[in-house]
DNA sequence: AGTATTTGACCATC
DNA sequence: GATGGTCAAATACT
């Protein structure tokens, strides 16, 4: 169930809220920090739309949901699926296919929801991120279609066989702006996605730093060690996150040379798989100054094209 | 070795 | 025959 994970987001957002509060009561603080936490809340609220929009991944979600977000719109598709009018239907550009038309997927998804998601790919944002639902996905096709400039592809839940989920998705870059995805989902999910069964969500944040080629310094953390990149494995739990409460102290590390091969390595395979955790603060590093000295070469990070 | 992605072939439909 | 969706072997990656 979402519900979990929207849990998991807001409280988030909610506790990123209450450390910018403290942080503007407090004259001292860095504006970078601020900033920081004002991304990380907007990151927040902006996981929790996204997991409400997709709510056709979740049969069990509610048709009260709000369902648009920043970046994305959603269109249901489908005769089968009854559609409940609410205030944020106006802004979304409803497509429904005649359901008399019978093509071969037609068929064969017959009786399977489909809906229609347009992912905006930010400025600032990776692909894979923007098109990261929550949900694990594997590929397994890819087809040049007729008029259409890029190819779409054709991505299935990845616990297909374990747990029988039939969800697939269809992902194709718009013709006119490269930046807009069109995602098309048939079907809801059944599965329960690893990440999700696991009691540890993981945090925002913490998938920011386990991409960063950096040691960090958690002050409040106990020993104040420098944490390796490698020492952030995905068992770390929200509640054993850092707390921006105190200052990020930021080692520059000895493999963040650009032209360090194994970090690059490191970068490119983040942003060829479907489940990678590329840097997902949603803000940009340009003028990003943490102390030490230690500037964010993002440019590392993003390769868009 | 296990898993994910790529890509040509195949199938259903129009 | 053209097109879109899926399969599965080959390949790449970890």
């Amino acid at each position: 169930m979402d519900q979990t994970r929207v849990v998991t987001e807001l409280t988030q957002g909610k506790e990123f809220a209450m450390q910018l509060k403290i942080h503007l009561d407090n004259a001292s603080s860095s504006k970078e920090l601020q900033h920081v936490l004002i991304n990380s809340i907007l990151v927040s609220y902006e996981k929790t739309l996204s997991l409400l929009t997709t709510r056709g991944l979740n049969p069990n979600a509610s048709n009260n949901e709000s369902c648009s977000q920043a970046g994305t719109s959603t269109t249901r598709i489908g005769s089968q699926v009854s559609f409940s009018e609410s205030p944020c239907n106006e802004q979304v550009n409803r497509e429904f296919k005649d359901p008399n038309h019978k093509n071969s997927s037609a068929k064969r998804k017959s009786n399977m929801e489909k809906w229609k998601n347009q992912v905006h790919v930010k400025g600032d944002m990776g692909v894979e991120e923007a098109l990261d639902d929550g949900f694990d996905w594997r590929k397994y096709g890819q087809k040049d279609i007729f008029g259409a400039k890029h190819p779409r592809g054709y991505y299935r839940c990845t616990h297909r066989q374990l747990q029988g989920c039939l969800a697939t998705k269809q992902v194709q870059k718009l013709d006119e702006v490269s930046s807009i995805f069109d995602v098309t989902y048939h079907g809801s999910h059944t599965c329960i996605p690893e990440s999700q069964s696991a009691s540890t969500p993981r945090n925002q944040s913490l998938q920011f730093f386990e991409t960063v080629p950096a040691s960090f310094y958690f002050p409040s953390s106990s020993n104040n060690l420098p944490l390796h990149d490698n020492t952030f494995d995905r068992g770390l739990t929200s509640s054993s996150t850092f707390s921006l409460e105190s200052e990020l102290r930021v080692e520059r590390n000895r493999r963040t040379t650009n032209s360090d091969p194994a970090l690059i390595d490191h970068v490119s395979a983040d942003q060829t798989s479907t489940k990678s955790h590329t840097v997902d603060v949603g803000f940009s590093f340009d003028q990003m100054e943490f102390a030490n000295g230690f500037n964010f070469d993002h440019s590392i990070f993003y390769n868009y094209e």
